[in-house]
DNA sequence: ACGTGTCAAGTGTTA
DNA sequence: TAACACTTGACACGT
């Protein structure tokens, strides 16, 4: 189904890695704290546990290494509370730990890199703020130079909020970049185009004006586009990168089938299915999905890339839906649920499901209206499986948020205001158009 | 052991 | 106005 040519790229996941995370005991790096418990059982509880964190990156690196994964994104919360104004702490005392970890890592041939939450805001106005963002963003990089990696191991970070003046914004975000951060910090900045303040095309003037690179999202751009295309944009990309003579790095997710509200497509599926036709042949994609290194696992399979160990596989979900934060619920509203279930993901299930029928009977009354055939009633059960499964199926998703992508292209290229990429109706979701027999 | 409510931080959008 | 989406789930407590 893919026309793209062979890629010989590196497929990378985030933060955690499910298959270790299950085992016992568990490996993993991203073992936390409640403040309550800082004040408690004290600074070396959490010191243990960052340690222990650190421990667990060998193994990680090692299992990803030996699944023919090199790339991977190191959790923001291997330091649980490191850069907080009041519970703080210096890391430096794991620093031969680190740097073990790090040498695991060069050894093995596996990029690491890391991506500080939405709390850095590098343009923001607070000064509180700001000098939180600050130390949030330099405690990063003083992990990534313990561990003494190289300078493909970057640090991304999206533009934040726009305080409602996008230019001015980017005046402080230039500002922050030039006088604020210390030259490894600088040096390991990347940019990152978001879904909803900052486009790639939004970006790239102050990307190309500080050298500093753009790794471009696709699902992002999506929903936020330029007027310009990805495939467009990409020369502009990969230069800055070539400059810089930093590997060039590109993010992947996809929404969850079924999601039609700007909202629930921002979310992300548990995997990817698709890989753009824009990238670059050899670059490296992290794939930002809910299943972690069982997405790549799984596009290496669809790509046929690498023959994954089948100790390493774990079944794709049956039951996902477009409710999200790892909640389960299934159509029938029965369904397990992992996190807050009474916190509403869109439309409840019911909701959905009432919604389907309304639009489904409505769409066979007009069918009926304009073929002469009798409308025979409201669908079955079968119907309602089937149309669940067109209407709800990836695929659909994706083609229309491209086309509805296009249209704002075409908007913005026309001097015309950027409208929503957000689906009003199902009308177009494949099946639904289909006349019953 | 398991289920569920909550957790350091920011911003924008929507129901 | 509160909930929720994002780069990332785990803690903590009640049953």
């Amino acid at each position: 189904m893919q026309p793209r040519g062979p890629f010989t790229g590196r497929l990378g996941y985030a933060c955690l890695n499910t298959v270790l995370r299950g085992q016992k005991p568990p490996v993993f790096c991203s073992r936390n704290v409640r403040i309550k418990t800082i004040e408690e059982k004290g600074m070396d509880y959490v010191r243990d546990l960052a340690r222990a964190n650190v421990a667990d990156l060998i193994p990680m690196i090692e299992w990803s290494a030996a699944n023919n994964i090199h790339f991977l994104r190191l959790s923001s919360e291997i330091f649980p509370f490191a850069s907080h104004l009041q519970y703080g702490w210096d890391i430096s005392f794991l620093q031969a730990e680190l740097k073990a970890a790090g040498d695991v890592a060069k050894r093995l041939g596996v990029r690491l890199t890391m991506h500080p939450g939405q709390f850095c805001q590098l343009g923001a106005k607070s000064s509180t703020v700001l000098e939180a963002s600050l130390r949030e963003f330099e405690h990063h990089c003083k992990t990534l130079d313990l561990m003494e990696m190289g300078p493909d191991s970057i640090m991304i970070l999206h533009g934040g909020g726009t305080y409602g003046d996008q230019a001015a914004t980017l005046e402080r975000i230039e500002n922050t970049i030039t006088t604020r951060l210390s030259a490894s910090a600088r040096a390991r900045l990347v940019l990152e185009n978001d879904e909803l303040s900052y486009s790639a095309e939004e970006l790239l003037p102050l990307c190309e004006k500080l050298s500093v690179p753009l790794v471009f999202d696709w699902h992002h751009d999506a929903l936020r586009p330029s007027s310009l295309t990805p495939t467009e944009l990409m020369p502009r990309i990969l230069a800055i990168f070539h400059k810089r003579g930093i590997r060039p790095k590109f993010h992947l997710s996809e929404p969850r089938a079924g999601a039609m509200t700007l909202r629930a497509r921002r979310a992300h599926s548990d995997r990817c299915g698709q890989l753009p036709l824009e990238l670059p042949s050899d670059a490296d994609l992290m794939l930002e999905c809910k299943d972690k290194e069982q997405g790549v696992l799984h596009m290496y399979r669809i790509y046929k890339l690498f023959e994954p160990d089948v100790a390493s596989l774990r079944p794709e979900a049956d039951d996902a839906t477009t409710r999200t934060s790892g909640r389960r619920t299934k159509l029938d509203g029965s369904g397990g649920s992992s996190t807050s279930p009474r916190k509403k993901a869109g439309p409840t299930a019911k909701e959905q499901e009432r919604s389907l029928i309304a639009r489904t009977i409505a769409k066979a009354k007009e069918v009926a209206a304009r073929t002469g055939r009798p409308y025979t009633g409201p669908p079955d059960e079968e119907d309602l499986a089937r149309l669940r499964q067109a209407e709800l199926s990836s695929r659909d998703v994706l083609l229309d948020m491209r086309k509805r992508a296009d249209a704002v292209r075409a908007d913005l290229k026309a001097g015309r205001p950027r409208t929503s990429t957000a689906a009003e109706d199902l009308d177009e979701a494949g099946a639904l158009a289909e006349e019953p027999e």
